[in-house]
DNA sequence: GATATAATATTGTCAGACCAATTTATAATT
DNA sequence: AATTATAAATTGGTCTGACAATATTATATC
């Protein structure tokens, strides 16, 4: 009564998963050879070497030319590396991401202050205040400023929802986006970083809603330029 | 100067999908065979077939026993074999997804109500009217409140959005939650159901919110029950 | 034209070989 | 004895050729 669908290389691969979960074993640890696979999953070298492929791309394990199987690292980093497909393939809405953003953000600074968490001001003052700097300095900022909602996210104290979180970060840095951003509103921008971190340290929620939205809303604005610059063209 | 640490499968698995998207290729489009990709990348057999083993399984292929390789359908599939990988290894912390959850749907909440969207009311209330007979009728209700929040992450008209819900709601449903309800509970959120609609109709953030916030609160409560649990028997 | 059958194309699995990189064992040196 | 240099063994990467299993296509039959 059992369908006998799925090929040995899935039934390996399968088994390999099983393998790691009942062993317990963690990130970085060795795993079987290729050679000792064989003889336990009892099939060819072909068999497993495709079944290890297909789990290394989704970063259950890492393959190293002369020196085994280990257990992979990050299961996240794959997410990134399929969704970047999927945005080269279909592309998407700049909007969309611009609001998936904003629901992060938004929820991340509810999650800090409605669980009573006590933020880590120093490392947030150190972020914005290299900020600072760069921005007095013509340097690139970017990075800092990515660093300083990043930091946003980890201060939430939930692992799984900080990884969502740079998953969808990084889908947004696929999109290309042009904001020129003057000194002046890259000052306002530290400026609104400073008031955001009172706020969380105040715990005041409505204060660091409109703050986020706030600081967010350029984004939109320039979404609506694109948006209605787009609509002229296909007028003509 | 170029450093050639990747291999053959690497660059195959590249070039591959560097063609689908070359060439603008939609899901369920026939895809080369091995035997023309072998041609085509003059690679052996052995590295075209590792390389769209390693494609399949992140959904960008798909490959049928003689029926040839085609274009992948759902990349946000394979997502969810690789948390539920995740999952089995690491395990995930309840409290976690549940505030994740939560952000969500208050989210979806607010991208409805504030980008002024018209809601389909008819569709709520015919998912939430089964809903309702299914809880008179003693059946199996989750199904229903399931796609009652569904719904919900559909009506934000976010594609992208509504994907990385879903992801997160699969991921959410792995974790066994003995979430014993009543009928009275049941009918509860039944009604609680209707007066998110009728706030999402009314464009009520604030109301829409608290009852999202309300709606939610059980799972909450049998969270701190569970944790509490957990705390007395660590003292034992 | 519809259907059954045969031929062909395509993927799945296997075996064996050799190359390249890493790791481990061994020998030489200080 | 510790370190270093060399050799051997282990291990993954790639290639070739073969046959099996399944799906598609062409052909013959009615």
């Amino acid at each position: 009564m059992v369908i006998k669908k799925t090929s040995l290389v899935e039934i390996a691969a399968e088994r390999i998963k099983q393998n790691i979960i009942e062993n317990n074993l963690r990130p970085g640890d060795r795993f079987l050879s290729e050679k000792e696979l064989t003889q336990q999953l009892e099939v060819s070298r072909t068999v497993v070497r495709e079944a290890l492929r297909s789990l290394s791309s989704i970063g259950i394990v890492e393959v190293r030319k002369g020196g085994g199987v280990y257990v992979g690292h990050s299961s996240f980093d794959s997410i990134k590396n399929i969704l970047e497909h999927h945005h080269a393939l279909h592309g998407v809405k700049l909007r969309e991401l611009a609001d998936i953003r904003k629901v992060i953000e938004l929820g991340a600074v509810r999650l800090i202050i409605e669980n009573d968490l006590q933020i880590d001001r120093a490392c947030f003052e150190e972020i914005n205040g290299r900020y600072h700097e760069a921005i007095l300095a013509g340097k690139d900022t970017k990075k800092y400023d990515q660093q300083f909602h990043q930091q946003l996210m980890k201060e939430t104290g939930n692992d799984t929802f900080y990884n969502f979180a740079e998953v969808i970060q990084e889908y947004f840095s696929l999109v290309k986006i042009d904001l020129v951003q003057s000194r002046d509103s890259l000052m306002k921008s530290y400026e609104e970083h400073e008031d955001i971190i009172a706020a969380l340290v105040q715990k005041d929620l409505v204060r660091g809603h409109s703050l986020i939205a706030e600081h967010l809303e350029p984004v939109f604005t320039f979404i609506r330029q694109v948006e209605e610059a787009r609509d002229d063209g296909t007028h003509q």
